[in-house]
DNA sequence: GTCCTCATGTAACGGGTTACATGATTCT
DNA sequence: AGAATCATGTAACCCGTTACATGAGGAC
């Protein structure tokens, strides 16, 4: 086994839909499924080359008149089955390294306002993120049933309500900071006052 | 600036709370921060002799007997500096690949069963992780006062939200599948049934 | 006039994982 | 007898990011 790129299963998995050029790709993993996955170019080109030559994707090339020509993939029954025993695995335990917990957990070491700044940072970034999903819920919701529907919201929703914790959180954590520094102002500008 | 090593932060960091090895920063890791951060010998034995060429570090050899030397590591103050710099910096906005999610995405290619597998596997793994997560809340609450409990607890909080929304979401999940199958048993075990 | 979209590519780089080696001691 | 803990290290390796290059056409 060792270890094996997890871009090449969600390309495959893209391709599985429809062929594709690179850049569809990108595309694709920006505007649909950006709230659990991403790709840079970088990689995406290399990799294709190297699934053409792995036999997991067969290529086409459409000239285009102005434009680079655009080279569309499309799945072959080898990228196929690679999927499928990828999709039949068990899922790798997602591992987690959090910049921001970093940041907190030594807390202490930092002013109460940058503190403060950081998780305001985090709660808005959060926020404009909920309302795109938002957004992305309504259309999905006035979408006809089809294919893979229930899975696309599915997914929307992991996002939704993982956002929606996180903001939750970051209340929490702005409430109890505010309050901490409350009690410390209370202590140091009045601290022998009658009891 | 490029791109630095956030290993190196999370070093430095422990290495603020007193100074201890390689292996001792490992043992930290997978006992108290484990909810938000992971590090492999493989680059904490290599980071923490970078670090010691830049100043960022000074070590001290303990002998044992039987045992390899432990090299125990100090923060300096470069170090120091290093350190609250990067505390002050906004943090970078996590990015997020989840293989499951990916799976789900894809959802309709598998069985029924293999993706109510996967994600009943998600659910009890991530039911063994809260269960951690509280019996470790239990410990703090029982704690006194000191200078970085608040925010231990707080990053404690954001594992237990978060780990309650996955477990909520996985729940909906399904849920959400049962009833689709559902649907479709009724439909092709009683195609034309008096409605 | 400048920015965005379309479209593909390459080279550098490094951060981090995995797997291996070594070996005494203590627990079950 | 075997597993786990203590303790450090190295080498391979590769996955993915970042930054750069190129250039036409359309939008504002």
């Amino acid at each position: 086994m060792a270890r094996d790129s997890k871009s090449k299963y969600a390309i495959l998995g893209i391709l599985t839909l429809a062929p594709a050029s690179g850049y569809d790709i990108k595309k694709y993993t920006e505007e649909i499924i950006s709230h659990f996955w991403h790709e840079s170019f970088g990689n995406l080109y290399t990799l294709l080359r190297r699934m053409l030559e792995q036999g997991l994707v067969s290529s086409r090339t459409e000239p285009q008149s102005g434009k680079p020509n655009r080279i569309v993939y499309s799945i072959t029954e080898k990228g196929r089955h690679a999927f499928h025993a990828w999709l039949e695995q068990p899922a790798a335990h997602e591992i987690l390294r959090s910049e921001l917990l970093l940041k907190l957990f030594f807390g202490n070491q930092l002013t109460p306002d940058l503190l403060r700044g950081h998780l305001e940072a985090f709660r808005t970034w959060q926020l404009s993120i909920l309302e795109i999903l938002q957004a992305a819920q309504k259309e999905l919701d006035s979408e006809q049933e089809n294919a893979g529907l229930l899975f696309r919201k599915l997914t929307l929703r992991r996002g939704l309500i993982m956002g929606e914790a996180r903001i939750r959180w970051a209340d929490e954590c702005l409430e109890a900071l505010a309050e901490e520094n409350h009690q410390n102002h209370e202590v140091t500008n009045v601290p022998t006052a009658g009891r």
